[in-house]
DNA sequence: TGCTCCATGTAACACGTTACATGATTGC
DNA sequence: GCAATCATGTAACGTGTTACATGGAGCA
């Protein structure tokens, strides 16, 4: 049950509405961890219901639905003992994989195309995190604790968008030398 | 919707059995798309409901109920349309990141022995993937097109773990620097 | 007035996990 | 005879996804 735990580190980090939360998850936690508002509504509701969290009207709320919430000392043990925990190594679920295996046996589907679009996404990817990098890390200033470890699970992202990107450039080399332009053959 | 597709290549490599599809998931496809035995016999009872698979009883079957199943026509044709849909990038959920996280805002909990863990898993995995490499695409010989793209696969699952490792090796030693043996303070 | 964004939710469903159950075959 | 392995399944539950619904606030 990771969700939650996200949930409760994003909490502790700044007290937050649900909205704010699904907004956040977008960035920061949400290269790791991505959930929807639904998903975090639930959660939210659940947690409350638990005693890990209390919620609040916020002064800012006019006379609308937001809520704030904020961890309770119990929430903050719950975390701490969930994070002592052993963690499974996480399995990569790579959906272009199992693409890409079946066209290994059917070869009548040509994926450069496809290959070219995630070229450009793992560069834009990649991009984002650089920038976020020069922005939040720079060189040559010393850095709280805090700071160094949000800096490392960046740059996990960051060796994880490298490592594809090289991976995908190869591909898309393989698969020119397999079929050259001019040798489709649609349908086998 | 990818284990439906992911089985359907495996059978056609090969038609099996659910039990032999399940353990095969464990070595090849389920490197990037891992499922148990219920999800599979969940997921033929529904393909052959829908057309997309032919089964019968095995010579070898004896008294036992093993039943081997054999894609037809409809379910090659829903393969190849699945493939040639583009595919969204996988999102990295990884639960120890988000560990990570809650210890950055905690400072209560030592994660040293977790990644010293992780950091055997992941030369154990390496190892592996390397051993098959070896026995499955040796060098110098003129692979098909299928094994040079089963390569690149493996390829990309060795690329994860070696900048796995990488970053766990990182992280330790980012980890001692902030709290060298003899400075632990537990409940900060 | 109508559009976009803020903010929260319900409902239904798809997918994945865990626990449990059953019975045949193989090898000691 | 017993254990391990082969082989298939049911049931319950937890998590994630998609579609839809509601209403306030700010702005042109």
């Amino acid at each position: 049950m990771s969700l939650a735990h996200a949930v409760l580190t994003s909490l502790l980090e700044k007290p937050s509405s649900g909205y704010e939360l699904a907004r956040r998850f977008d960035r920061s936690i949400g290269y790791f961890w991505r959930a929807t508002h639904q998903q975090i509504y639930r959660e939210l509701a659940r947690m409350e219901a638990s005693g890990w969290l209390a919620s609040s009207v916020p002064a800012d709320a006019g006379r609308t639905r937001k809520r704030e919430y904020c961890v309770l000392a119990a929430g903050r043990r719950e975390l701490a003992q969930w994070a002592a925990q052993p963690a499974a190594l996480p399995d990569l679920r790579d959906e272009f994989m199992v693409k890409l295996r079946a066209d290994a046996v059917l070869a009548e589907v040509d994926l450069r195309p496809e290959l070219q679009r995630h070229l450009a996404l793992h560069r834009e990817k990649l991009a984002q995190y650089q920038a976020i990098e020069a922005r939040d890390f720079p060189t040559g200033r010393t850095l709280s604790r805090h700071a160094q470890i949000q800096h490392m699970i960046l740059k996990k992202g960051i060796l994880y968008e490298q490592g594809s990107l090289a991976w995908t450039q190869d591909m898309l080399e393989l698969l020119a030398r397999l079929a050259p332009p001019g040798t489709e053959r649609e349908h086998q």
